[in-house]
DNA sequence: TTCGATTAGTAAAACATTTTACCTGACCGA
DNA sequence: TCGGTCAGGTAAAATGTTTTACTAATCGAA
């Protein structure tokens, strides 16, 4: 037994074929190898334990059959909501198309030195997808209109001109009026998300606000009430739109957190969530199903942006796309359950 | 300008040097190379804007440099309090030592192909750090007593000879029974991690009974409930122990989120954590100082159990450890805030 | 002056693959 | 029999480094 690993050259000499048969039958996007042949090498390479490795495999190409996945630095990157989701997302769609994920921290000595560049640069990384991207991230502005393969997961910018996947915030708010509307509400509160922040909690609010009045159920900025997407926040904001008006019959939270925040406002101040008023959540985060009452809420599909993120970008990577600017939104699906059941009297 | 990216040797024959000596610069490990030539390399290097490919520096000595991050396949695995923390300092520790980290999902499929095992074989990776690793885990016997780099991150398992660096729970249960009982308290509920899980909830609890019968203050089970690590948890958790015994002067949560939620239990049961009764914490997550009153708790230094792992485990790498059993814990602090001032009566 | 050591540098092999261009023999129709 | 096509395969160049073993020049000491 040999020390070290088996190479391409030792499968070679064991089936008695040259090199190139046997890197044809590794690629076996290649016709020209014999069924017979084809079988004496995988046997050899059975035989030999044989992995081909990936570093050499990516040189002659200069591919690295890797995508960088980048997180700015926040203080619990890791323990937002939907990180765990559109990684995911991301790995699978990644995996099945043969590609590793390299995760980056965008920390501020890294950006300052843009290593995000070297990444590409060095060929260890074949394109990079950015999540959690906010507007201080003014270097993103080096992607603008660039042909590098580099996407936006979950985000977008008006100012750049950017690849992107998104979920479809504007049209969440839209189907948050219409249920609303449908079922008789006109007195409706909203808590709305960091405004400061990204566009996203901006989208949605302009899209139920926006359809609400399309409605004829204008909603001033009295009954909006900003909330920072923590579950006490949406209980301080809840309070905060039963102060304005005792009698609305509708809340619409920008995400579920906060929704079951608001329901247990709700219940303290002696309104049973579901019978009394109704509340509308968003994002379906798994406590949503599980509350009391269960929350019905708008589904956002993290998974689906992290996994069609990656397929554009492959599509990029692999020269699939032509130049089209990928601007994607994933549509969303209302998800109804027991806390918007009562209609008003 | 050339189409493609400048290499070592447009480097070399733009500084008029051999190949050698640009890679001689480039590693400067190397004392042989003059200060006027090093000069001149190095400003060819600016002048072609110069990266070397990582990809074809890992070949010639199988090195990729870089490491593997197996997390669990969980519902919200990146959800969990810690994640961001270790991820940190294994980013941190790798990065300041030229490494990269690859994110890999052990999830079914992957453990059933024993992919974990490919990735060292095809070189794509030097060592794996494994994080969120339970019970559950028996394809960790592959590596019982195996020399492959590969460590346990924040658990540890006694089956099983695997390297590992974990917070010292047995440590820290001590530390909070010394703690208590130095300040009078002979009466002690304890709200104890899931006892299912992972062995760590066990040593905390465990460090902690047995200091406290050391000290003479013998804890039956009845004074132990148990809880899911959430703040919710923590609230049944309190009102049982209240339940069960009244004139409790001090609570110890295994964690922060439960110690949080006992708080609020208290409080609506008229005591005034701090003043009528004392609460200690684990973990000190950020919210812990922020809480009112803020909580005094036991900090536990995930970013340096990350950091710590991915040194040890690029010795390994490197050769600079012997043979030796990486089996390290890491300290943990009291964290004195406002929650344990009151002295029994 | 010659011997060794030291300094500054180089040529060439090694790493493990992909890819391009070429070769060989068989078969077939004219 | 000649020319052409095709199937099945191979040799060799290319990818971009590191590393080992060597050389040429210089210098001090015997």
């Amino acid at each position: 037994m040999s020390k070290s690993r088996a190479n391409i050259r030792d499968v070679a000499k064991q089936s008695g074929v040259s090199l190139t048969t046997v890197s044809l039958v590794l690629n076996n996007n290649d016709q020209r190898i014999s069924e017979a042949t084809r079988q004496r090498v995988l046997a050899a390479m059975r035989d030999l334990d044989y992995t081909p490795s990936r570093l050499a495999r990516g040189l002659p190409n200069r591919r690295a059959n890797t995508l960088a996945v980048l997180v700015p630095a926040l203080q619990h990157a890791f323990a937002d909501v939907y990180f765990g989701e559109i990684i995911s997302g991301i790995y699978e769609e990644a995996a099945s198309r043969g590609y590793r994920i390299l995760l980056e921290v965008a920390r501020r000595e890294y950006v300052r030195r843009k290593e995000y560049l070297t990444l590409l640069e060095d060929c260890s990384v074949d394109g990079i997808l950015f999540i959690g991207a906010t507007e201080e991230h003014r270097w993103l502005s080096e992607f603008d209109s660039s042909d590098k393969p580099f996407i936006i997961v979950n985000n977008r910018f008006e100012q750049w001109d950017l690849h992107y996947v998104i979920c479809d915030y504007p049209q969440a708010g839209r189907t948050a009026a219409d249920y609303l509307v449908s079922r008789g509400h006109q007195r409706i509160g909203h808590i709305c998300g960091p405004s400061s922040m990204v566009l996203t909690s901006q989208e949605l609010t302009d899209g139920f606000v926006n359809r609400l009045s399309e409605h004829g159920v204008p909603m001033g900025d009295r009954m909006i009430v900003e909330g920072q997407y923590h579950s006490d926040t949406g209980k301080l904001a809840a309070d905060e739109l039963l102060k304005r008006d005792p009698d609305i019959t509708a809340i619409f939270a920008s995400n579920d957190k906060m929704a079951l925040g608001a329901c247990q406002a709700l219940r303290a101040s002696g309104r049973i969530p579901g019978e009394d008023i109704a509340v509308l959540g968003c994002d379906d985060i798994p406590t949503a199903a599980l509350a009391d009452p269960p929350l019905t809420t708008i589904r956002m599909n993290f998974f689906e942006v992290g996994s069609a993120a990656t397929s554009h970008l492959l599509d990029m990577v692999e020269g699939r796309n032509g130049q089209a600017m990928v601007q994607q939104r994933v549509p969303v699906l209302l998800v109804e359950r027991d806390s918007c059941t009562t209609l008003p009297s």
